[in-house]
DNA sequence: TTGCATGTTCCGGA
DNA sequence: GTCCGGAACATGCA
């Protein structure tokens, strides 16, 4: 098996809320730390250590790839991109060279590791503008029901797989995740998504909640050969539930993989 | 050295 | 308005 490090979805960047629920939630906030001016959006050094000194960190929410780390002031909104990630340090390990943001705690230290800076970090100062950073994002996929999904789906032209990868439409699915709900649920990801079946649409609402869940526990999308996700490194793997060749195809400047037996047109 | 990477945004064209 | 592909962002890796 080719494994690859994680590029972080909803169930990834669900682990890095659980590192901050788990270890900075209370705690105070000392100082901030900016290595590298290149993941603040927005904001500066010197605005974001003003903003946040001093506070303590609340119960941090997440939507889709968004997490929000809410403190007794302001919001710090992380996105992380393809590469990024939420470490916590209680001891003095050394930094590393991709550590662009260190939040300083009573204890240990938080920290926004990221080498691409694809995404980074913004400050929302209230509610009101944390709304309206997520303002043109759909509904977060780990919590949406069937009636919803259909909905989302209803009336739709694109393909099914683009529909389920804007942020938009529905929030945290990844172009990993989407090729794995599709070939669990047989559907092909080139498929009209308002053209679904109820079947389908029920089939791949299913799949979601069970990959999610799965993956949600894990902190990750699970490598696991059972799994489409597990082989799809592997140009020569063949397809875990049928044992036939997989096809690979490119769509807007990503890796499409399905298998054309199991996911018919 | 060259091409590729699992995210997001913007732009042009059909 | 809808949808698609391509490029750009900045960096590491095979």
């Amino acid at each position: 098996m080719v494994t690859r490090r994680a590029v972080p979805e909803l169930p990834d960047v669900e682990g890095f809320r659980r590192v901050l629920g788990e270890h900075a939630v209370g705690a105070r906030v000392r100082g901030v730390d900016v290595t590298d001016t290149g993941v603040l959006r927005g904001t500066t050094p010197a605005a974001l250590d003003r903003a946040v000194a001093g506070r303590r960190f609340t119960e941090p929410r997440r939507h889709g790839k968004w997490l929000l780390a809410g403190t007794d002031g302001p919001t710090v909104v992380m996105h992380f991109g393809m590469t990024g990630s939420l470490l916590w340090c209680a001891g003095n390990e050394p930094r590393h060279p991709h550590d662009r943001v260190i939040f300083r705690l009573d204890r240990g230290e938080l920290r926004f590791r990221d080498s691409r800076k694809l995404q980074g970090i913004r400050l929302a100062e209230d509610a009101d503008a944390v709304h309206r950073l997520l303002a043109d994002t759909g509904p977060d996929a780990l919590t949406i029901d069937q009636r919803e999904f259909d909905a989302l789906l209803t009336g739709a032209r694109r393909r099914i797989k683009a529909l389920l990868t804007d942020q938009s439409v529905l929030a945290g699915l990844g172009n990993l995740l989407a090729d794995e709900l599709l070939w669990r649920a047989g559907v092909h990801p080139a498929r009209a998504a308002g053209e679904l079946t109820e079947g389908e649409r029920a089939r791949l609402h299913a799949e979601l909640r069970r990959v999610l869940r799965a993956a949600v526990r894990a902190g990750r999308v699970p490598p696991r050969e059972d799994w489409l996700t597990g082989v799809r490194d592997d140009p020569n793997a063949p397809c875990p539930r049928c044992g036939g060749p997989l096809e690979r195809t490119r769509t807007a400047g990503r890796a499409t993989v399905w298998c054309p037996r199991c996911q018919s047109r």
